[in-house]
DNA sequence: ATAGCTGCAAATGCTTTGCAAGGCC
DNA sequence: GGCCTTGCAAAGCATTTGCAGCTAT
């Protein structure tokens, strides 16, 4: 019976998919994982670490949200032309986008299904399907 | 009943909106109405005016798609960060990204369905759903 | 020791803006 | 003529890259 350390999660998890635990990485994945679905920008992400003391470039930032997200850790959203956004969710499942304010949130997998969907064209393969639902503040 | 002259149709539709039938933006217009649903990024039509003898900058093409949006003449469709395309169909229907190529094409309004929807957050509603379809080649 | 990371700053790509000159009504 | 548009070039963002120095193993 293995007893779990604190704040090894993060570590085994880097590991896992052969990435280094350095000292920038495991900031930024223990403010990632360690609290629930999140879904973040590059910058919103670097002014965490830095709020939170981490010495970390924001190029580093982007390195490591693209290494993530290779290796399956997470999942980019496309919601916005000229942002990234990244969920922490990998999970099937779909998003409300918060117009006005720019928020993005998890819609639980199963509240949307689909009906029907169209032939796939020759010679491709779906490789995702995304369900957006795009909203305004009344 | 009224005869339909050549080339007034576009004259016509940037009328209706209220905008000034200019040189390029009738250029523009006609490029993008006069040949079915058409989906767009800015550099593509400016090389497709360049290309036609049409002597028009990059920054009008911009802001010439953005009135156009705004019009209700075309509508944005968000795929891909950091570049933004223009769709000429502004029905409602949904998308085919083809993430090697680029290519957007549409989905008929009738070939998706959605069976269930979630509920709409409290001070929200819905401004559009969009589906992209991901696609990668085979 | 060494292969892999990081930081910085410069470069890139797309898009927007400011302002003088030009064109539509 | 007056006001809207345009063009150009410069500015603005978000993101990526190159490379010298650092670090985990």
């Amino acid at each position: 019976m293995s007893t779990v350390r604190p704040y090894t999660g993060t570590i085994q998890r880097l590991r896992a998919v052969g990435l280094r635990p350095t000292r920038q990485r495991l900031a930024l994945g223990r403010l990632l994982f360690d609290g629930g679905d999140r879904h973040v920008t590059a910058e919103k992400l670097h002014g965490e670490a830095v709020e939170a003391g981490v010495r970390v470039s924001l190029a580093t930032v982007y390195n490591a949200l693209h290494q993530f997200t290779e290796a399956g850790l997470l999942r980019e959203v496309v919601v916005d032309p000229g942002k990234s956004y990244f969920d922490t969710n990998t999970n099937d499942h779909h998003h409300f986008f918060h117009e006005d304010s720019g928020v993005l949130d998890d819609i639980p997998g199963d509240a949307v299904a689909m009906a029907k969907m169209p032939e796939t064209p020759e010679g491709s393969a779906i490789s995702r399907v995304d369900v957006v639902i795009r909203l305004k503040s009344t």
